[in-house]
DNA sequence: CTGGGGATGGGGCCC
DNA sequence: GGGGCCCCATCCCCA
């Protein structure tokens, strides 16, 4: 006989051990802030904590101590509240760090949430954008001074779509609870925090708008500094706090805490959230670009198209589909992987890397430092006392050498190689292929590195 | 320390 | 809608 129950019963026990405090083996330290767990439930639940937990499993005797910087103590609190209750307190503001972290912590479960939220967002943001097209008719009907926020071409679709753009969730019943928290209201209030925060800056270019969205792009920013870490092997928070900038966007900052951070959200009644609104566009629709239909949930951003937003969330998702396969790097996109693989792996460009001298497939020659090429002039070869690379290394690890065959490159192989693959391959050696014709110049000295 | 150049990433927009 | 091109901003490294 089962009981359904008893799960529930057993993870609402340990929770409740949790807040007090009772049976707790495993300090978590984030950013100063002290969380204390069980170290079965934390090894239960994530495939970092398995991974750090089992290789002390003979000290037992002690508390773990575990300190993370790499997320806020928010975002940890969100997820170990999940770990807990099964109840992920997901926002627009806090996806972004929750899907980091997540990653980080290899919880699979929460990754497959967070992005399921963010492709529901997609709809939301439609949702919320027909909502507007109603409030901004009912608004005109009754105010007949504003003009109408949006001409928009599309037909308004009816409501019904709110509730079928919750996404289907029936793997993790948690999710449930988890989407319930992210209410359309909230989300409703979230925008009317953007339209209140972008009240008073017309849009009169994109560049302008880009420089205003500010700290609002601290979020954007948030792959591409963890990717600049790469290098500096520092890991950081990816929506890091940054003081100084502009008043306006420090009022979005803070609405993303007010109603992203809230262990519980707060709620505000419908019809107040809907009169919020309203206000707001009353205020604000003059400002509005009538042709931007497609907002980022994460940012004030907005674009004409659905496929440049998709585009866009990638910079907030981290999503990097490109690896290259010389050097395992990733790419948002396709085009810049390919600038990457010219530049970086095939010498594209024509100029002798010392001397900046133009050359050309005669009079000059390919050095290959790592995994990077690049030209040289003669003159500076011989000054730098390169060696060569033997035509068929250099096919091995270049089979393409014109545009045209680089690109049915790209295009022909779909499937990609891990990173591991890539590193494993990678020619670590500094050579040089003349292109001349002349016999290769063997030899075992290397090349100075940086020739910059 | 600083300026310049290269690499990278993101947005607009055309095909 | 995807691919691709162009442009620009930012970051990083080096002289």
């Amino acid at each position: 006989m089962e009981i359904s129950s008893h799960q529930f019963h057993l993870l609402e026990q340990l929770n409740e051990q949790r807040k007090q405090d009772l049976f707790c083996d495993c300090k978590i330290l984030v950013e100063g802030k002290v969380f204390k767990a069980h170290r079965n439930v934390l090894f239960a639940s994530s495939g970092y904590f398995k991974m750090l937990l089992s290789q002390g499993l003979k000290e037992t005797t002690q508390p773990t101590v575990v300190t993370f910087e790499v997320f806020s103590p928010e975002t940890f609190m969100v997820i170990l509240d999940f770990v807990y209750s099964g109840v992920l307190s997901l926002t627009g503001q806090n996806v972004i760090e929750v899907i980091s972290a997540a990653s980080y912590l290899q919880m699979t479960d929460i990754l497959h949430v967070c992005k399921t939220f963010i492709k529901s967002s997609l709809d939301i943001n439609e949702k919320e954008k027909d909502h507007y097209l109603s409030l901004s008719a009912k608004s005109t009907s009754t105010e007949p001074a504003h003009p109408p926020l949006y001409h928009s071409r599309r037909k308004a679709k009816s409501n019904l779509r709110c509730s079928s753009s919750v996404p289907d969730e029936k793997a993790n019943p948690a999710n449930e609870n988890a989407w319930s928290s992210c209410s359309s209201s909230q989300v409703i209030l979230q925008r009317a925090e953007t339209q209140l925060s972008k009240r008073g800056r017309k849009q009169s270019s994109v560049r302008r708008h880009r420089k205003l969205l500010g700290l609002s792009q601290s979020c954007d920013l948030a792959p591409r500094k963890a990717n600049r870490g790469e290098r500096s092997g520092a890991g950081g928070t990816a929506a890091a706090s940054q003081d100084g900038e502009e008043p306006g966007v420090d009022a979005e900052n803070d609405a993303g805490h007010e109603y992203g951070y809230n262990r519980e959200p707060e709620v505000i009644p419908k019809k107040q959230a809907v009169a919020q609104l309203e206000q707001d566009l009353s205020r604000t629709a003059e400002y509005e670009l009538p042709q931007t239909r497609f907002k980022c949930p994460f940012c004030t951003h907005a674009v004409k198209r659905r496929a440049d937003l998709k585009r866009h969330l990638r910079c907030h998702t981290g999503e990097r589909p490109y690896p290259c396969k010389e050097c395992g790097k990733r790419f948002t996109r396709l085009e810049h992987l390919r600038n990457h693989f010219q530049t970086i792996h095939q010498a594209g460009k024509l100029i002798c890397r010392k001397c900046k001298c133009q050359v050309t497939e005669l009079t000059g020659c390919v050095v290959q430092q790592g995994t990077r090429r690049y030209r040289l002039c003669h003159q500076c070869q011989g000054e730098a006392n390169f060696d060569s690379i033997p035509d068929d290394l250099d096919a091995e690890h270049s089979p393409v050498s014109s545009l045209a065959n680089k690109r049915s490159r790209w295009a022909l192989e779909g499937g990609q190689k891990s990173d591991e693959e890539t590193m494993e391959e990678e020619p670590y050696n500094l050579v040089v292929r003349r292109v001349n014709g002349d016999g290769p110049d063997r030899g075992d000295e290397k090349v100075k590195p940086n020739l910059r």
